[in-house]
RNA sequence: GGAGAGGUGGCAGAGUGGUCGAAUGCGCGUGCUUGGAAAGCACGUGUAGGCGCAAGCCUACCGGGGGUUCGAAUCCCUCCCUCUCCGCCA
């Protein structure tokens, strides 16, 4: 949610923002908004200060006088009145409410403009894509590959997209997350165990309600299933405030991440490149306003260096305008190289939300400077994703004989050096 | 899951229909005092929204939401949470 301030005072801003992100919003309807509601909230606020001047007085006056029932005939008038212009804001409320949801966050001065994801800038690329093996196949053609992962059965126990990991397909997987977790925690991060349900409030702190609650796995209880640790991460904090002095707060959760992935289809979602329910790593920050750019940087470093690690060739992609996403106010992608399919994958997504989030989910901290209450700016990235990462690993270091061959970073995780599919 | 007791400011804790944004204590801040400190004394000390150039004024908030009333922290309904006991169970 952006700044009404903003809004009101520099709506130029917000139209260009809406402009570089190629979004349809209609901001003269929400400023007509803005102004119907504080023009009927004055007047819902003149009545309520009637009403508590009368009360002063009629605490005066001796109960049953006729003083105090002409007073009160009066006053029934007043509450009368002031009970029709609050019926009357509230649907005015509540449309403002919703219409400031829909203003995407301002697109920082370097994010690049463009509309799709050609135009996204690469940003930097690492390792040399020639490099890995002649012999890639995409990993679902691997011998073997279903004996390490078994999306049938899967299919057969829940459904499509929720493989079982088997034997030295469910080590690796546990060695990667093993990795990323100690790697993150050497790099400054604390380790935190979420809840992997959260109820409504925090769903919409951190933006997958009300507009993407279709991606998101609902319980009868009306708990959803995690889509990213991000959401209970993220609302560990909410309608709090902390110290200045405690900020930067780092910290990293392992979570499976759930999600529908409702009208995806094609090579997007063949193997592991896109499943209903996978393991990530995710990093978090909560910062102070002035080096949230620092840190976004940082927060990249440290998602690239485990890619380096792992010696996976990799780019980094700037996003543009049109691919920034809604609550981003600029954003890195990581992307790998499987050299089997050819195609890049994304593993992770490193983002400065500025106050964006905070405002929403309320998280502040108390300024050193003017003592009040200032919102942090929130970032987050994968540190990193599972499947994919798996997937880039076996395409790219596939042997002549049919085996894997492991970078030495991951050797002591996994304990061997080479993957069987036997 | 059943029965009961609760949820008030940074914390503790009064308040059961009106003068209550809320006593008192603790904590915190500033000043006085002191060689310095403690103690003592004085004053101050929540958040959000609206209006205003500003000083400031107004409004809301006593777990959330709804209701009764001229008026609600206080009465009613409902949901959430905490504690105690019982039941069940990794």
């Amino acid at each position: 949610m952006l700044d009404p301030k903003l809004l009101r005072e520099s709506p130029e801003i917000v139209r260009t923002a809406i402009a570089r992100k190629h979004l349809d919003v209609d901001l003269d309807a929400v400023l007509a908004l803005d102004s119907a509601w504080r023009t009927q909230l004055g007047e819902v606020e003149i009545l309520r200060a009637k009403q508590k001047a009368a009360n002063n007085e009629m605490v005066a006056l001796k109960k049953g006088s006729p003083e105090f029932l002409a007073k009160l005939t009066e006053m029934k008038g007043v509450s009368a009145q002031a009970k029709a212009a609050e019926e009357a804001l509230k649907p005015v409320e509540e449309k403002l409410h919703a219409a400031l949801l829909t203003l995407p966050n301002i697109p920082h001065t370097t994010v690049p403009d463009g509309k799709t994801p050609e135009q996204n800038v690469v940003h930097a690329t690492h390792g040399s894509i020639e490099a890995t093996s002649k012999l890639a196949v995409p990993h679902w053609e691997i011998g073997g590959f279903g004996n390490l992962i078994d999306f049938p059965r899967g299919a057969k126990v829940t459904g499509a997209g929720f493989p079982f990991f088997i034997g030295e397909g469910a080590k690796l997987s546990r060695a990667l997350l093993q990795f990323f977790l100690d790697e993150d925690v050497k790099a400054g991060y604390t380790e935190v165990s979420p809840p992997i349900f959260v109820n409504a409030a925090s769903a919409t702190a951190t933006g997958q309600l009300p507009d993407k609650e279709g991606q998101m796995y609902e319980t009868t209880d009306k708990l959803y299933a995690v889509p990213t640790a991000e959401v209970p991460l993220t609302n560990f904090f909410r309608d709090e405030i902390l110290e200045e002095t405690a900020l930067p707060v780092c910290r990293c959760a392992y979570t499976p991440c759930f999600r529908r992935e409702a009208g995806s289809y094609g090579k997007d979602v063949r193997g592991l490149n896109r499943v209903h329910q996978f393991d990530k790593v995710e990093l978090l920050k909560w910062v102070h306003p002035s080096s949230s750019y620092d840190e976004l940087e940082k927060l990249r470093a440290d998602a690239e260096r485990l890619l380096q690690k792992l010696e996976l060739p990799y780019r980094v992609l700037l996003m543009c305008g049109g691919d920034l996403g809604f609550a981003q106010s600029k954003k890195y992608d990581l992307e790998v190289w499987a050299a089997g399919q050819k195609r890049w994958l994304e593993v992770s997504s490193c983002s400065n939300f500025e106050s964006f989030q905070a405002r929403r989910a309320q998280i502040r901290f108390r300024s050193k400077e003017s003592g009040k209450p200032e919102l942090v700016h929130t970032l987050n990235g994968s540190g990193l994703a599972v499947p994919r990462v798996l997937a880039a690993l076996l395409e790219n270091n596939l042997q002549a004989d049919g085996r894997v061959k492991l970078p030495a970073a991951l050797v002591p995780y996994f304990g061997k050096e080479l993957v069987s599919f036997k």
